[in-house]
DNA sequence: ATATATTCGGATAAATTTGTCCGAATTTAA
DNA sequence: TTAAATTCGGACAAATTTATCCGAATATAT
C-alpha cells in the first residue's frame, strides 16, 4: 500500500504528536527507538516532513521534532502520503497505464474506482489529532 | 497498490483470455506486444501465471499461452495478485506493523479496515472471464 | 533426422528503495 | 568562548525489484 518510508512518516509524526503535547520536543534518537525504525533513514524523513511543513524541527541541545496543536488537527493523513510517496495512489491506475481515464478506461477501473474514492476520502479526512488520541487513550499501539 | 510485475501479470492475463477464444494460443512476443510490456520480464511472470495454473502454457512451434473458458471465470484476480504479491495487501498492516491485529490495532486500523475488505471482496470476486468480456465489448482498454 | 519456433531456467545487470556514515551547521549552556 | 547536543546534507552501501541475455529443453513440420 505505503512504501516503507511513508510507514514510518506516519508512526514518525505520531509519536512525535503524542509527545509533543505539551512545547516538549522529541529527539530523533527517541523517535526512531518508539517506532521500531532505523535511526539514519528515519532522519531522511524527518527532513522531508519538516520541509513539507507537517512536523517542526529545532537544532541544537534540547532541539527536536514537535507538531502544535493546530497543526495536528489540521493535518490529514493524506499530506503525509503525499509529501513521502506522491499521489499515485490516488491518481494511478490499478493496472499502472499511463492514460487509463472515465472516457477510456482499463478493465479494472470501474472495480476500483469505489475503493480507490473511499480511501482517498478517509485519508483527506483523518487527522493527526484524531490519531494521536487514539494512541494516549491506549486505544492503539506504534509498537507491534 | 500493486508491484509492476502484477501489473503486467493482470494485463498479460486478460489479453491471453480475449485472445484464446478458440483453441488458439498466444506467443510471449505477442502478450508483451500487446500490453506494452518488456518481453523477457513478461516470460519470467508468465512462467510464474503458468506454475500457479492460472495459464497453460506449451513449448515448441505453435506453442504459447492459453486459458480454457472454464478457468476464465474460475479464475478471480485476487489468485493472480496472490501468485505474484502474495497476500500482504490483505494481511499486511497499513503502518507495517508486524502484530498488528483486531485486539491490539495499530493506530490507522479501524481506518482501513473497510477499505481492505472492500478491495479483498472485489478481487476475490472479479473473474478473468468478466474483465475479459469488458476487452471484447470495446468497454475497456489494455493499451492506454 | 533436421531445422525451426517456441517456452524454460539460470546468471547477470540496471534501477529503485531502503539504509548507513560522517562531517558541517546550529543552538544551548557552562 | 568553548564544549556538547542536536539536526542537516551529501556521499555511499545494501537490498529489492525490475529488466536483460543466452543456452537448454521441447515440440512441430518438413
Amino acid at each position: 500500500m505505503f512504501s516503507k518510508a511513508c510507514e514510518y512518516a506516519i508512526r514518525a509524526t505520531l509519536y512525535t504528536a503524542v509527545q509533543s503535547s505539551g512545547e516538549k520536543r522529541v529527539s530523533l534518537k527517541d523517535i526512531a527507538k518508539a517506532i521500531d525504525s532505523p535511526e539514519a533513514f528515519t532522519a531522511k524523513i524527518l527532513q522531508q516532513l519538516s520541509r513539507n511543513q507537517i512536523i517542526d524541527s529545532v537544532k541544537g541541545p534540547n532541539g527536536g521534532f514537535s507538531i502544535s496543536k493546530e497543526k495536528m488537527s489540521e493535518i490529514k493523513l493524506s499530506q503525509i502520503v503525499n509529501a513521502i510517496d506522491g499521489d499515485a495512489i490516488y491518481k494511478g491506475c490499478g493496472l499502472g497505464l499511463k492514460a487509463c481515464s472515465e472516457v477510456f478506461p482499463c478493465p479494472v477501473h470501474n472495480k476500483f474506482k469505489q475503493i480507490r474514492t473511499d480511501l482517498k476520502n478517509m485519508l483527506e479526512n483523518t487527522s493527526i489529532a484524531e490519531l494521536s488520541m487514539s494512541l494516549t487513550d491506549g486505544l492503539s499501539f506504534l509498537r507491534l
